[in-house]
RNA sequence: GGCCCGGUAGUCUAGUUGGCCAAGGACGUCGCCCUCUCAAGGCGAAGAUCACGGGUUCGAAUCCCGUCCGGGCUACCA
């Protein structure tokens, strides 16, 4: 049997970073069996779709480097792959279900809905959202809207097992009858995930925990349906905030592209989130791709809910920063440059400069939108802010002499520039941050920037002197 | 309310069949070293009555029961 997962993303945007993590396990079970991994669309409702927001969706996966099998764009047999593409074929099946019996009309207003829910509640019963018979055949006859309604066999309890929690039964007694095409005669996800999961022959259905309590409804359709082998089911866990509560837009950073944008590398996002809910042992932090696919297994994904840390993802980051081609590494830094305001960046004289600077970069950055403000002074001129006017005032005597100690260094280098600068310091018997952060300060207009000779060095010996004697 | 799931330090986790765990690693925090700034790096420290209360057992974070807390679902969203 081949392995087949899929990962079911709604095309609202750039996507939430724990559809990413399902995503990356869905991912890393199918290349650790030599499956497929399937890329399909939830895009059943109309009101939440745009192109756009769809083009997100498919630039996401392709930036974490998630590859799919079958999908959008690359095909495959069982397409197709957006579900709005598929109508007909929900709708072929509802039809089934309505002929056995499984389903009915339901031609209630939404009104009515809401008074049997009411009182269906109060008297601890499920609801009736079925009408007579003889009303249905008015109401049809009418021409009256209705949706079609799963019948919740109410004496039931669905038992399926769950690689990742175990055995899972619910007590179907209290579960309503549920909708699984609208009004407008569209499938809902109820419908179309369970039609297509057996369709696609998906073998291991991994997915969030927020969906769990609604494979026992997927179930019944599947059984009702005659669709009788079952795929695996693995639940995962949530990730949420610090507090217990779920992601949201309030909290902070929820989607891949936010993290992209605020500096993150895709590696390091992916090994980051391969951490929340699975484990490769008692001591890996830094797993790659690679190591990931090998060791893989729903045997570790643990249980319990996952708090997003951005401080370990940044410190992750920072280590796929030091880590990385810097080849790869110089174009996302032109293009966060970019996108900070120095659009001088983007060119070959840009990154001849960006390729001299980033070692010493490197090593000191957590996120790469740390860059523009690190280097800014390579590519423009600067006027020194609050801090380092304050660091400059009353040195100019000093700046002055630096610049004549300066003029001479032969060759410009960064060992050269600092054995005169040094020398200078001692001679004037200053400790060496007083002596050097003015310096800094004049030429970089601030008081943090990468380590001051080697600076100095790939600004150029011209314009160093030019900044210093204007700070003078 | 009903159905279902979860609960090891601030955070991610290790802890597969009870003893090697008076709980290991990492992030973060604090201190020291290095040091031209910021970092990185090195060393070290604090931090967990394993949610709580009962059992079972010679022995439990690991098994059983109860309680509490948190979360999900209960939509013509997915």
């Amino acid at each position: 049997m081949t392995v087949r997962t899929r990962i079911e993303p709604a095309p609202s945007g750039s996507i939430h970073v724990g559809n990413a993590r399902t995503a990356l396990f869905s991912w890393a079970f199918a290349r650790h069996h030599g499956g497929k991994f399937i890329l399909r669309v939830a895009d059943t409702d109309a009101k939440r779709v745009n192109e756009e927001n769809y083009q997100a969706v498919l630039e996401d996966f392709r930036w974490l480097g998630l590859d799919w099998d079958e999908g959008p764009e690359v095909g495959g047999a069982r397409g197709p792959y957006r579900q709005s593409e598929r109508f007909d074929i929900y709708r072929e099946y509802a039809g089934k279900l309505l002929e056995r019996g499984s389903a009915y009309h339901c031609y209630l207003t939404d009104d009515e809905i809401d008074v049997e829910r009411k009182s269906a509640d109060s008297a601890k019963r499920p609801p009736n959202f079925r009408s007579t018979e003889a009303d249905e055949k008015r109401y049809a006859d009418e021409g009256r809207p209705f949706t079609v309604r799963v019948i919740v066999p109410r004496d039931r309890t669905i038992t399926f097992h769950d690689e990742v929690l175990g055995d899972i039964s619910t007590d179907m007694g209290r579960t309503p009858d549920f909708v699984i095409m609208r009004s407008d005669g569209t499938p809902t996800y109820m419908l179309a995930v369970t039609v297509d999961d057996a369709l696609m022959e998906i073998t291991h259905i991994i997915r969030g925990n927020d969906l769990m309590a609604s494979t026992p409804r997927q179930l019944l359709i599947r059984e009702a349906l005659g669709f009788t082998e079952a795929p695996v089911f693995a639940h995962l866990p949530m990730i949420v905030t610090e507090d217990g509560k779920p992601l949201s837009k309030r909290w902070g950073d929820v989607s891949v592209r936010s993290y992209r944008e605020s500096g993150f590398l895709a590696d390091a996002l992916v090994n980051y989130l391969a951490l929340l809910g699975w484990s490769l042992d008692d001591k890996t932090n830094i797993i790659s791709r690679d190591e990931l696919v090998k060791n893989f297994s729903l045997e570790r994904v643990g249980k319990n809910p996952a708090a997003f840390d951005v401080d370990k993802l940044e410190w992750v980051n920072g280590h796929y920063i030091r880590t990385s081609d810097p080849k790869d590494l110089i174009e996302a830094m032109v293009d966060v440059c970019v996108r900070h305001g120095i659009p001088a960046a983007d060119g070959d004289e840009g990154r001849r400069i960006l390729a001299e600077i980033a070692p010493l970069l490197t090593e000191r950055m957590k996120r790469l939108t740390e860059t523009p403000s690190m280097v800014r002074f390579l590519f423009e001129d600067v006027t020194p802010d609050e801090k380092a006017a304050a660091t400059i005032e009353g040195q100019g005597d000093y700046l002055a002499v630096v610049a004549g100690t300066l003029e001479g260094v032969e060759p410009w280098t960064g060992p050269a520039i600092e054995a005169a600068l040094r020398a200078l310091a001692e001679a004037r018997e200053m400790k060496p941050k007083k002596a050097f952060q003015p310096i800094r300060a004049a030429v970089t207009g601030t008081l943090v920037s990468p380590p001051l000779f080697e600076s100095l060095e790939i600004l150029g010996k011209e314009r160093t002197l030019e900044r210093i004697r204007r700070a003078a």
